[in-house]
DNA sequence: TGTAAAACATGACATTTGTCAGTTTATTCC
DNA sequence: GGAATAAACTGACAAATGTCATGTTTTACA
């Protein structure tokens, strides 16, 4: 069981802000889970007691719209913090967080957290960085969802694989998603992903070996994601 | 010119955690701005010095998409404080924020925000939680924006404008939208929202009065909201 | 108060997207 | 290794939405 002290992934979060004494308590109180892919975080509605930090794998965000399909909104991986905003504002969970690959998260109680929050200014105001940087982001979520047709955010998305997860040893995006998981992060019907990424592949912007998919043609891409 | 210590409008946003001498410290150096309907408090890429305190009035924020539409993602009304998350990221504004109608707001300089923030673990704190509540609204948006339809949008939009705005002397919805404004809230053609707000007269979800709406079947509207 | 400009409205049509139904291809697990 | 299950795919069609063109009403203001 490693100690916060030494864990790099905190370098990438808020979590850095901590004084060594806080640190010290975290490490104390948290333990550490391993997921397996599909494996629930937690969901919609609960009530969560701390908050999850992501040391390997990637989760996704989502919210069940009422015509019962799932809307991803975001996808969180190494170093993410997840459960942050519900213990803030004491709410329960908005978004449910699934396990998209096999993962390794760090589950710290909501007291090391909230005390820390009243008493060191510099953790708090990074925590806030940190969500209002979140906050911008889901800001221009909403622009691309309501002003973009469903090819070009589909393209986005590749880009954003790429760039947000990089690429495995042979060059394919090194994050899979199934293609419902890609319709749901994009907001539209599977059948229609699927065509659309057919219809990239027939084109040449991107190719597939078996699940992997690779960018061959980022221009291409850049062309959809930009002229209608 | 009034002094924040004695200002009522605080106690609906962040800076009801200040001090007396910050309160006092932020009364020394705000300025206080009139806005006629369709003016700028600030725009897109603006390098913002300072926060805007909304005294009355209401401004929309929104974001140019490359396809020259305007996304409006949020209306902010009194009490609301504007260009916090510019601010505390050290970003430009990645919104505009134009009067919808005539205006009141405060101007309070950056370093009276930043200072207290650095100082006032209760005022980073209550700004923390106010910008997690916004970041929860907006995934919410997403979600809505995806999954749901055009019309359903829009009856939520006046449910929502009947919520958050109130109702004038004669049963009127007191905020009035032009109808560009509204398809530039639910992310659609003009067009389209013309068309679906007549429809919904016809049904009697609504009247109009000149320019001014009114709600005349709610459970109408609701019904729309839910089922397809 | 008359006139130009803006906002509102409607029709016709093209395009996008969703839905349903079915087939093929991968994956899982006994 | 083969059956069972899930994922990927395709076609045909319906529904939703956008676009363009044009007419009407309202508003602003000289």
């Amino acid at each position: 069981m490693g100690r916060c002290e030494n864990c790099i992934i905190r370098q990438f979060n808020s979590l850095r802000a901590m004084s060594k004494e806080e640190l010290k308590r975290v490490s104390d109180t948290k333990t550490t889970k391993f997921l397996k892919k599909g494996d629930t975080i937690f969901g919609e509605g609960d009530k969560l007691n701390g908050v999850f930090c992501v040391r390997d794998g990637v989760s996704k965000l989502s919210k069940l719209s009422p015509n019962g399909k799932d809307q991803i909104v975001k996808l969180a991986t190494k170093g993410a913090v997840l459960g942050q905003r519900s213990v803030i504002t004491e709410e329960v969970a908005n978004l449910s967080a699934i396990a998209v690959n096999d993962m390794e998260v760090c589950f710290i109680p909501k007291d090391a957290i909230v005390d820390s929050l009243n008493s060191n200014p510099n953790f708090a105001v990074e925590v806030l960085r940190h969500i209002a940087h979140d906050l911008k982001e889901a800001d221009d979520v909403i622009v691309n969802m309501s002003q973009k047709t469903v090819k070009q955010r589909i393209a986005e998305a590749f880009i954003y694989l790429e760039e947000n997860f990089g690429l495995d040893g042979n060059g394919y995006l090194a994050l899979t998603l199934s293609r419902e998981d890609i319709a749901n992060v994009v907001g539209t019907a599977t059948e229609s992903a699927i065509r659309i990424i057919s219809e990239f592949k027939k084109l040449g912007f991107i190719k597939a070996s078996g699940k992997k998919v690779a960018i061959a043609d980022r221009k291409g891409l850049d062309e959809v994601v930009k002229g209608a």
